[in-house]
RNA sequence: GCCCAAGUGGCGGAAUUGGUAUACGCGGUGGACUUAAAAUCCGCUUCCUUUACCGGAUUAUGGGUUCGAGUCCCAUCUUGGGCACCA
């Protein structure tokens, strides 16, 4: 018997899957050999940016998982589609080229062309007929088309605004990209700057974003995240007439602040100029607002100050301006100057002050507050702080253990004129009624979720298919013109200029348009709008009339099993959206991207930290493999390493556990020592157990039932249908071996299945119980294990359950299920 | 501060519906084979007591419900993640 040798294998089967291009997907393969129907099965990772240092273990694992599901799902003989692709856009190619003056598009062939190879070397079951890469032309062109559909709708527009920027990256970052005040990529504190930048509006879809989450089967905590970045607040706006002081100033100095926050809120008449709108998801507690707060950038604020107060009012806002928004989130003392200005409280008639202060955000809501100590943590803090006066209008119900001052709870209001007696959550409705009646005011919703940012001044991008005319009226390129390439230059470096590097091809940024001649967006695309359709491609990826096939998309999609590591707030809420426009447009028939989401772990250094590079701590699959264990020990190692959605540390020596049990299941094979014992429970039993296992995703406990039934076979000799089962079964973890063991045992690889009748066993042990501890162990005929009568009269016969029952037991419980009887003595 | 998840041997982890806690693997240790080592094969390995059996303790800590709790409830501690002045 030759020695398993898993690189002569694996190499041996990688040729073969390659060359009969094994894992090619039809959507007309419908029907199997015998002519049961075949339900199709679409299932996808995240696909990779490929980076030059190649595969790392942390894509090993999130393509294995994809890998053991479409080999468990195909043996079970569905129609399976599972492609792969690469989203190649971005700042590191960028970067390197800046740094090497090697292209893109070059370094993006280099490093596809190595990842590609790497991939091969794990055998993964991929249709490579189905390849795609969003740099390239032919994809990238579809993508301006999505594009422009959106524009077209109005959903893809330009404004000009206060944005994040990245000084080191020089370029503006969506909110879903800047992570703690940093920048995503560079990790360089990020500033504001105020550029105008194309947008799509996702806020149209808050809503439907925000209530298909529940029906989706995704992680919990995925759809946390992403109702709190959506961040819906239900309440009502409320307008205070403002009584200006004998001093404030009248003519007025408004700053325009309308495009920062991409409305028209404050272009106002000049009655409106007079009232402050507030907003508030607490209108119950409107007899309780004793003051106003405003955000320094609030544009009226100008006209709020009097002469008596402009000095302080300015040096307060000079102040906050000076403080980065990072320094404005860590100093939570409250700090804020009075305006000078009162305005009246609608519901209590009184004259309340106005006040400004850094802890109201003006990118909120109205960017000012009616502030209620009595009922509000913050402004209860604030009023303590400037002696503010605190009027409760909920009283605490009188069971609640709540003791602080400020109480924030439901209860019934007083103080609140004919609202007295209410309960809070009834009043909050009867109040804005109220409210409306007297045009004051109107219920409101909000949400934390701004439009997404898509421009990007850099050059290795997706091109914004628009173009300029001379009055600077931007125009969609016609769709017979796209795809809009990407222009050849010298030097790929953005100068502050805030344009990208595409500015640089004078000859490509001139177009004619129905005759006209216009000037190229520089802007490219942000990357994730690359991948927001990708899904889709994949059902048709070489398709030149259009971005996807109608049939071929009613038949594949939505994807059944999507599994990634990162982009929860980002790529998982775009493609949501991309989702139910294009729904909207009749382009999909479905609402939802992905049916079932899988976010699996990372794979940490043997030591518990993160791999890097800079800390030398990097395993290298590719290093794995050629050492001599072969993929298929890293693949089953690295679902056998811990539960797929936690964190795992490489264990160096495990490894090698593993590779030992796949040279047992060689020998069972390969020694042609067939027993003739019979071995059918255990077969049975190990056939249910990594079925099921596999069914709730449960791989590590699925190897570690393959490696009992291996150690089992060990001892009591295999039949050949023993081993033909275990080659079967291990066909998702360690394919090539499986192949192997398979071809020489004459076997095809469908599933095998259980036969329920071979797991009931003669003779049944049963668990005796004294008070619920251990005391026994007895054996009887699975006749006998039926009736209570005849186990406990065994078990009472039992030596050592005499020891702890002296006397008649006052009640045994008896659970034929869990072959278990406990005698309460 | 708020929300969520988790805490089980020396280590990674298992226990699917409230029913034998510690499966499987690593590490350790003893033996077989070998001149020897590696590889391989066969044992033992939660802790305490014990040559062994028997027994006792144990799933972060403290209570509770139950015939029976790693699993359910309450409180506390620790770790990880998310959000973080969002009115």
């Amino acid at each position: 018997m030759d020695k398993y040798d898993p690189i002569k294998i694996e190499e041996k089967w990688q040729k073969i899957w390659e060359k009969e291009q094994a894992f090619k997907a039809s959507e007309d393969n419908l029907k199997t050999a015998d002519g049961r129907p075949r339900a199709k099965m679409y299932l996808a990772e995240m696909f990779p940016y490929p980076s030059g240092a190649g595969l790392h273990v942390g894509h090993v694992r999130n393509f294995t998982i994809v890998d053991v599901l479409a080999r468990f799902y195909r043996q079970q003989e569905m129609n399976v589609l599972r492609p792969f692709g690469y989203d190649t856009f971005g700042l590191p190619a960028e970067n390197y080229a800046i740094k090497t003056g090697i292209s893109p598009k070059e370094a993006t062939k280099t490093n596809i062309d190595n990842f590609r190879k790497q991939a091969k070397r794990l055998g993964l079951a991929i249709d490579w007929s189905r390849e795609i890469n969003t740099s390239d032309p032919e994809y990238y062109r579809w993508t301006q088309w999505c594009f422009l559909q959106l524009y077209k709708k109005g959903l893809a527009y330009r404004k000009e605004s206060e944005q994040w920027w990245c000084p080191v990256d020089q370029t503006v970052l969506a909110n879903e990209q800047v992570e703690g005040g940093k920048c995503w990529r560079c990790g360089h504190e990020v500033e504001k700057k105020k550029m105008k930048q194309w947008f799509f509006k996702i806020t149209d879809y808050a809503d439907e974003l925000l209530d298909d989450l529940s029906s989706l089967d995704w992680p919990e905590k995925i759809k946390v995240m992403q109702k709190n970045w959506i961040g819906r607040s239900e309440g009502a706006e409320i307008r205070f007439q403002i009584i200006f002081s004998d001093t404030a100033e009248k003519s007025r100095h408004v700053r325009d602040f309308s495009a920062e926050l991409g409305s028209s809120r404050w272009d106002s008449s000049s009655e409106e100029e007079s009232q402050i709108c507030v907003f508030t998801t607490r209108p119950d507690t409107l007899f309780g607002a004793t003051f106003l707060v405003l955000a320094p950038e609030h544009p009226l604020v100008a006209s709020l100050v009097t002469d008596e107060t402009r000095e302080k009012v300015e040096a307060y806002i000079k102040e906050t301006q000076k403080k980065s928004d990072i320094e404005r989130q860590e100093n939570k003392e409250k700090t804020g100057v009075f305006t000078g200005s009162y305005a009246i409280n609608p519901a209590t008639g009184e004259k309340i002050p106005i006040w400004i202060a850094d802890y109201v955000l003006i990118g909120y809501g109205e960017g000012a507050i009616m502030a209620v100590p009595a009922h509000d943590e913050r402004d209860y803090e604030f009023a303590k702080k400037f002696d503010l006066p605190i009027k409760t209008v909920i009283e605490k119900p009188e069971n609640s253990d709540d003791d602080s001052e400020c109480y924030g709870g439901e209860g019934k209001l007083v103080n609140s004129g004919e609202f007295n007696g209410r309960d809070a959550s009834d009043a909050r409705e009867q109040i804005v009624a109220w409210l409306e009646e007297q045009g004051i005011g109107k219920g409101k919703v909000t949400y934390k979720m701004r439009d997404w940012l898509i421009s990007r001044q850099r050059y290795w991008g997706c091109p914004i298919p628009i173009a300029y005319d001379k009055n600077g009226d931007p125009h969609p390129i016609p769709e017979d013109q796209l795809p809009v390439l990407i222009p050849e230059v010298e030097d790929y470096k953005p100068d502050n200029s805030g344009r990208s590097a595409l500015a640089k091809a004078k000859d490509w940024l001139k177009v004619t348009i129905d005759g006209e001649e216009m000037t190229r967006e520089t802007d490219t695309l942000d990357g994730y709008a690359c991948s927001s359709w990708y899904l889709w491609r994949y059902v048709s990826p070489h398709d030149n009339q259009s971005a996807w096939n109608k049939d071929a998309i009613k038949y594949w999609a939505p994807t059944d099993i999507y599994v990634g590591a990162d982009h929860a707030v980002a790529h998982l809420l775009y493609i949501r959206f991309w989702c139910k426009f294009f729904a909207d447009e009749g382009y999909l028939p479905f609402r939802e991207p992905v049916k079932t989401l899988l976010y699996n772990g990372y794979i940490n250094a043997p030591d518990g930290r993160k791999m890097s590079k800079s800390k030398g701590n990097v395993i290298d699959p590719l290093d794995v493999i050629n050492s001599g264990y072969g993929a298929d020990t890293l693949r089953t190692y690295e679902m056998f390493i811990g539960p797929y959605d936690q964190d795992a540390s490489w264990d160096t020596n495990s490894i090698g556990g593993v590779y030992r049990f796949l040279s047992r299941c060689w020998t069972l094979c390969f020694n042609n020592n067939f027993s003739k014992n019979d071995n059918n429970l255990i077969r049975n039993k190990t056939i249910k157990r990594v079925t099921q296992d596999l069914h709730r995703r449960s791989f590590n406990t699925a190897v570690a039932a393959l490696m009992e039934y291996v150690n089992e076979l060990y001892k009591a000799g295999p039949e050949k249908e023993d081993v033909i089962a275990l080659a079967k079964l291990l066909g998702p973890f360690a394919p090539h071996l499986s192949a192997e063991m398979l071809e020489s045992l004459g076997a095809d690889d469908v599933w095998p299945t259980w036969d329920e009748a071979a797991l009931i066993e003669d003779e049944i042990e049963i668990v005796v119980q004294v008070n619920g501890k251990l005391r026994a162990k007895i054996k009887i005929s699975a006749e006998g294990a039926k009736n209570q009568a005849a186990v406990e009269s065994k078990a009472l016969e039992d030596e050592n359950v005499q020891k702890f029952v002296k006397s008649t037991p006052k009640k045994t419980i008896y659970v034929e299920r869990a072959k278990l009887l406990n005698i309460v003595a």
